[in-house]
DNA sequence: TTGCTCCTCACGTCACGTGAGGTGGC
DNA sequence: TTGCTCCTCACGTCACGTGAGGTGGC
């Protein structure tokens, strides 16, 4: 008896919305079986919500709705399977990005709570785990010895090699007496990444901060080396720099918090 | 000495288009830190690759730019850690929905290259892998003993359960004889799915093909029933009809290609 | 006549993309 | 003057969402 159902009817069975229905009907995506000659109602059947699930599932899926369209004018199984199978490998592709994107925003994240725990006053001796970076080439500072320009080649040469560029950046020094000498110049870039050429070894750091815009550390150093005289240390390996609050926390750049790591070891 | 970059360079050393760049601005979501005052051009300071790369990230996951906006507009740690948590989540759903859309793309395709590579005339004893189901309830049917019902019934039942309602839909039989007296007239509905509450257990099954609009199998059961004879075969267990090719692949029903499983064991 | 569902048509929305026409410094 | 980069402004695009005004059968 009942063999056609109404735009509503079929909105509610499918999920979709009834102006939605209506477009794809407009756009020649999808149409009721037939129309109601009385009153031009459209007409759907029920087993239309096969075909209409298919296409939701193909839109949710960012095809256009053009492309699936083109295949649904042929028709044929192997436009189908066709259709499928790009999508299949793009899904591929949008896992692995979504996956990055997780590891981009969740490393974010850890940066800014650990910012916020932080006691800014302290120096402190602590264990840092490894930790997977990407190590820039050395520096080439110009005249002026600002960091513009090797910063912009390290973001550049990061784009380059297709490495994810949104992850956090610091600086790194390979000793101590290097930072000291021009702690606001890194010798290298580096850059958090799990997919990283490179390592940030697990070790004892001596850990401070301070407040202020990207390569002013204030009296940060100094009173890193009156800690080191005072408990006798000796500092073997790199420094790392890196801000754990930046211009994505914070609208005054006074208020940026770099973190310092310097590899110590008991002289 | 170079401080700032023009909005080409910018766009180069972002990846983000110019246009882009411009309509951020102009929604206010983001700008470049200041105008040059001799002609108004926009410049970038290297450093806002960082805060524009993270825009790209969030904006690339759906997060509205408004929403954006308005992290970026308080640009306190809270804000952006509220940001940052939401999308894990909304990431997190978005994760499970992925793999259950490649599931059902996957499982169509599946059944396409099946029903391409079938020989229709032959009806054939082949053993089948378990597959899990969702079984619906039996259907009631009406005194026109038309499937639209009853099918109408399961979608709006399995889209209740929040199930998804895009797999591949089947007719299932109790038993033989239940299938030769009404073929057309499934007593449950079925639906291929992963996540089901049910299985289509592995086993012996006699498997038949026929051309034609849903519930109409033509000859077919009359063509198994004279295998059963001549093999002295015992049907015991249920019956699965279910379509290889449907309207998802062709225009025209007469093509659609059903599958006939019949549990089989030798008398 | 009233309510109800449906219809078409026009315009709005979001995040840009695409010219058109104009400016400023070499 | 020419070429180049940049500017604004208007309009187009995609997949709808939102009324406005009208129709047909109870």
């Amino acid at each position: 008896m009942k063999d056609f159902i109404s735009i509503k009817e079929f909105s509610e069975l499918s999920g979709i919305e009834t102006t939605t229905l209506r477009y794809w009907d407009d756009i020649g995506l999808f149409s009721p079986i037939q129309r109601d000659p009385r009153n031009n109602y459209r007409c759907y059947s029920p087993q239309q919500v096969i075909a209409a699930n298919f296409i939701t599932v193909m839109s949710s899926l960012d095809v256009p709705l053009k492309a699936i369209a083109r295949a649904e004018n042929d028709r044929d199984p192997e436009s189908i399977i066709k259709l499928i199978e790009n999508q299949e490998k793009a899904l591929d592709r949008e896992m692995i990005r979504l996956h990055e994107c997780y590891s981009i925003i969740h490393t974010r994240r850890e940066l800014i709570n650990q910012g916020l725990k932080v006691d800014e006053t302290e120096i402190s001796e602590v264990w840092l785990e490894a930790r997977e970076i990407i190590l820039g080439p050395p520096c080439e500072y110009q005249e002026d010895h600002a960091f513009y320009a090797p910063f912009i080649q390290f973001c550049q040469q990061s784009k380059d090699l297709r490495i994810n560029p949104s992850m956090p950046i610091g600086g790194y020094h390979e000793s101590f007496e290097n930072f000291m000498q021009a702690p606001g110049q890194p010798e290298r870039f580096f850059s958090l990444d799990p997919a990283g050429n490179n390592r940030w070894n697990a070790g004892k750091y001596l850990v401070g901060f301070t407040r202020g815009y990207y390569g002013e550390f204030s009296d940060l150093p100094a009173r890193i080396q009156a800690y080191v005289k005072e408990n006798a240390l000796s500092c073997s390996g790199p420094v790392y720099s890196m801000y754990l609050l930046d211009e994505i926390s914070y609208k005054d750049p006074n208020q940026y918090l770099a973190q310092i790591s310097v590899a110590v070891s008991k002289a």
